[in-house]
DNA sequence: GTAATTTATACTCGTTTCGAGTATAAATGT
DNA sequence: ACATTTATACTCGAAACGAGTATAAATTAC
């Protein structure tokens, strides 16, 4: 057998928020499992990796992206293409991009739809409440993985991680551990992709939605980058309408960290920060009195370093 | 002429800190510039990017890596062998990598030398003062190149970043943004890099000491990485001896932030975060009153969710 | 051997930030 | 008229933070 060769591909999670759902695009590839807009980097041609993405994915989904950032480069064996093209191996480059729903493209192909991200990670949506699932199924089945280690020390290993992804015994939920629990369901065989890479026979009911090849990985790890980048930069206002409530602004903000924040400390945060800036204009709501429509005061990005979202909420809340 | 292959290359940015110098693993290729341990992904053999990079660094350096991160992924054209091989694209995947000095084994190629980092950045280290160079030097070159501009739009673009990465209109110091400063050098032709890659003939200064290939920039990662996530990881035990005095564990933050911190302050956020804990042993120092050894409390990563060395100095200050 | 120097460590003080709440205003629907 | 919904202003106490002072324990200079 001939050395295999390799090629890269990109993958691309392309969030938008519409209301209070985070979406992601995705592309249902005949009738099998859902997967992230995909392509190979074509060395002929594309002079950066990033300009690669942009080409196919305008190709592909008629989309323009706006603000992209590059995430991690995975080239695990085994956990991409397990059966085609035995001799090639693939390793997979991960871009977040964000775009406005509005900006959607007519000409998208009909493969292509919108998808809340809480489809694929049901236990990641604390806003109305912690996700019952996860003391139900999630942890008795994680108890288990721990009790079925190897050894002791492996135990304790798997123990540790259990408690600091799920906040078991006191510790707060970290909204932004998305990949350690996705990674840690994955090992644990909670997730049908684990089943599907290794060969295993499915033991445990599969959580949440899964997705071709390491796409859900990709998406985890989008969605922990997001919600960290939130905090210190600006990026909500790439998913917003160039006017909006503070209500609207919030909402948003709690669909992406997936938690319930504080109304008037998130108002004092914005207007203190210099994040926003009124309109005078106001909006027309089917209820309760109309609020005031602001914009994104992108001058901040001059005057202070690195503004950000705060969420608030960083005192200790317990699970 | 055929479509080129593509070949992945692992680069790694190799730091340790030996009193308060900052160092990274240098390569001095048969006379030519620097360059950071490198070597190619073995699709055949490596099961993943990092088991492959643990793999040949061993083998180059004879060191055995612990604490690794990925960096990025660079995939530019012109910025890799601009000469050689033209028709195989590389790729490059940069990696961190920390470990202690004291670990170094005997084995270590002769060509291979811990270099201090500030060597290729010197504009990164404020611990003493300001660098005279940014005022003497950068400044007015970068004003120059504002100058130059095409247009207005891309003056007014060019001067928000000056501003933004050197702090200058009252912006403060930030000392994650490595990677920007570097970059902005690179683009108004300041490093020889540039010239390097471009062909253009070198008309200004080149600062710092230039690397091989684009690993320089990768190396701005690092930095700006570990910068970074000093601030909410305990990553700098990684490169600490087992027992150490308070002091020495601020000088290497210090020497790593390229800024100076207060001690007492300091002190009291390591005492109250539980990062450390006293041995009861007492250092032999050349001077001054004898410290109390510390260790590093393993244990709080299971307690706390994400303590890091919290560098204060946050509310600003002006460059 | 005493004073200056160096480093360690405890403690204080005022400001800012932050979480959590109350109070009031302005719209709609019944 | 009044309950309901949403908007917005303001307050209060706790914790975190920046910037000190004060004192202790060692070495070095004279």
């Amino acid at each position: 057998m001939n050395a295999p060769a390799v090629s890269i591909g990109l993958s691309a999670a392309i969030v938008s928020v519409e209301g209070e759902r985070p979406s992601v695009l995705a592309v249902a590839h005949d009738g099998s499992q859902d997967a992230l807009p995909f392509g190979p980097f074509d060395p002929a041609h594309d002079r950066t990796l990033e300009l690669g993405l942009r080409k196919w994915v305008g190709e592909q989904t008629g989309f323009d992206l706006g603000y992209t950032e590059q995430l991690y480069t995975f080239g695990d064996r085994g956990r991409h293409l397990s059966s085609l093209e035995a001799d090639t191996r693939v390793v997979s480059v991960g871009y977040l991009a964000l775009t406005r729903q509005a900006q959607a493209p007519a000409r998208a192909a009909s493969d292509t739809q919108w998808r809340g991200w809480y489809h694929y990670f049901p236990w990641e949506d604390w806003r109305d409440a912690k996700p019952p699932m996860i003391d139900s199924a999630i942890l008795p089945a994680l108890r288990k993985f721990v009790k079925e280690s190897p050894n002791a020390e492996a135990a304790e290993l798997r123990r540790d991680r259990v408690n600091l992804c799920f906040g078991e015994g006191g510790l707060p939920w970290d909204d932004e551990k998305v990949l350690e629990r996705y990674e840690l369901l994955y090992e644990a065989g909670l997730v049908e992709e684990f089943f599907r890479d290794t060969g295993k026979a499915e033991n445990a009911p599969a959580l949440g939605t899964a997705m071709m090849f390491d796409h859900r990985r990709i998406l985890a790890t989008a969605i922990a980058r997001l919600r960290g980048k939130l905090k210190y930069r600006p990026v909500v206002f790439e998913l917003m309408a160039p006017a909006f409530t503070l209500l609207e602004l919030q909402r948003t903000v709690e669909a992406l960290a997936g938690l319930r924040l504080h109304k008037q400390n998130f108002r004092r945060l914005m207007a203190e920060q210099g994040l926003v800036e009124g309109t005078g204009k106001l909006s027309a709501p089917a209820r309760g009195r109309p609020a005031e429509l602001f914009r994104f005061r992108r001058e901040v990005l001059r005057e202070r370093p690195a503004p950000g979202v705060r969420l608030g909420a960083r005192r200790a809340r317990t699970a």
